[in-house]
Formats: structure tokens, sequence, C-alpha cells
DNA sequence: CCCTGATTCGC
DNA sequence: GCGAATCAGG
């Protein structure tokens, strides 16, 4: 399968959203992940959303030459490796709460689950916490909920009751 | 061993 | 331009 304008457009749609490349060369189809950080590469948006990360790593070795043909046009010398430090001070989560990721969760902030921990779009509530606990004030109430839940209420009900907060 | 992105270079 | 092979890591 070939780079077509819409494979492309998606690519750096996903790309932005912060999918890795083999999981957008999943969601793809016909290409590996090596073939879709080729192409990110190509595209000049090797770059995205990446708190914290060195950007580049100490020099590698100085390409002792693989099995391979004959040398050809001399390549580009590696770059100073410039990088810029992305300053991301504990910030709550007031509004919407499940932006929170395991990575921006803090200290106080409330560490109730959102979604399924086995998807990668897997966060926390993020909000501030109640006082002491590690929850907010509202995920405080369903976590700390005794047995007040019974009477009629069939398993239905209650699942259905309960994933309004996840 | 699983994964991540980065890079090179034959095609 | 493409992407497998490879590398350097987490």
């Amino acid at each position: 399968m070939g780079w077509t304008d819409e494979r492309v457009e998606l690519l750096k749609k996903l790309w932005q959203e912060g999918l890795s490349a083999s999981q957008i060369a999943k969601q793809l189809g016909g290409v590996t992940r090596n073939a879709v950080i080729g192409k990110v590469h190509r595209l000049g948006l090797s770059g995205r959303a990446a708190p914290s990360k060195p950007a580049r790593t100490v020099f590698k070795a100085p390409r002792p030459a693989r099995p391979a043909a004959a040398p050809s046009a001399p390549r580009r010398l590696a770059e100073p490796a410039t990088l810029a430090p992305a300053p991301s001070p504990v910030r709550y989560v007031d509004e919407e709460p499940g932006t929170a990721t395991v990575l921006t969760l803090g200290a106080h902030m409330c560490k109730w689950p959102i979604g399924d921990p086995a998807l990668d779009n897997f966060t926390f509530c993020g909000r501030r916490t109640d006082e002491t606990g590690p929850y907010c004030h509202e995920h405080a109430q369903v976590a700390y909920q005794p047995a007040q839940a019974k009477k009629k209420s069939s398993a239905a009900e209650l699942a259905r009751s309960l994933r309004r907060y996840i």
C-alpha cells in the first residue's frame, strides 16, 4: 500500500494525537511501524508533544559501517543536539476529568482511573483531591460507598450506575 | 523480551 | 520517496 493523501492525513492526525508508530501502523494497515516512522520523518513532523525528553541522546557510534555496499555521498554530520525543556508544573484538572496521565499525575491529584488501563487512552481524573484522600470529592463518594447500595437494584443497574464514573 | 523513536541506505 | 535493518534506549 502506498501513501495516499488520506493515509498521510490520517498518519499526521494520529501522530499529533500522540499514538505510537506501531499503533498508527496497525490502524493504517499494510504498513510497518518502520514505514510510519520513516514517513513521519520525511514529512518533517518527528517531534510532537513530548515533554521532558532529551529529544536526542548522546552521540551514537561514529557509524562503523555495517556490512553493506560501497559508500557514496557524504551524509550530514550530527547536530549539536539542541533540546527544548518543557516545563510542566503540576496542574490540577479543574475542568474535564480524565486528562491526567500517569506521567502528569501529581501528589494531590485525583487518582481515579478513567477508561481501561489496558488501553493507551487510559487516564486519571486528575482533579484536586479531597483534602486527604487520593480521590477528588466526587470520586471519593463513589470509592467509599459502604453497602448503602443494595435494595432492589439489579447487578445490571449497579454496573450502569458505576459506568458513569469510568 | 516487550516496547519506543531515530537513523542509514539499498532499492 | 520508501521502508527494512539496525541502533539506542525505557
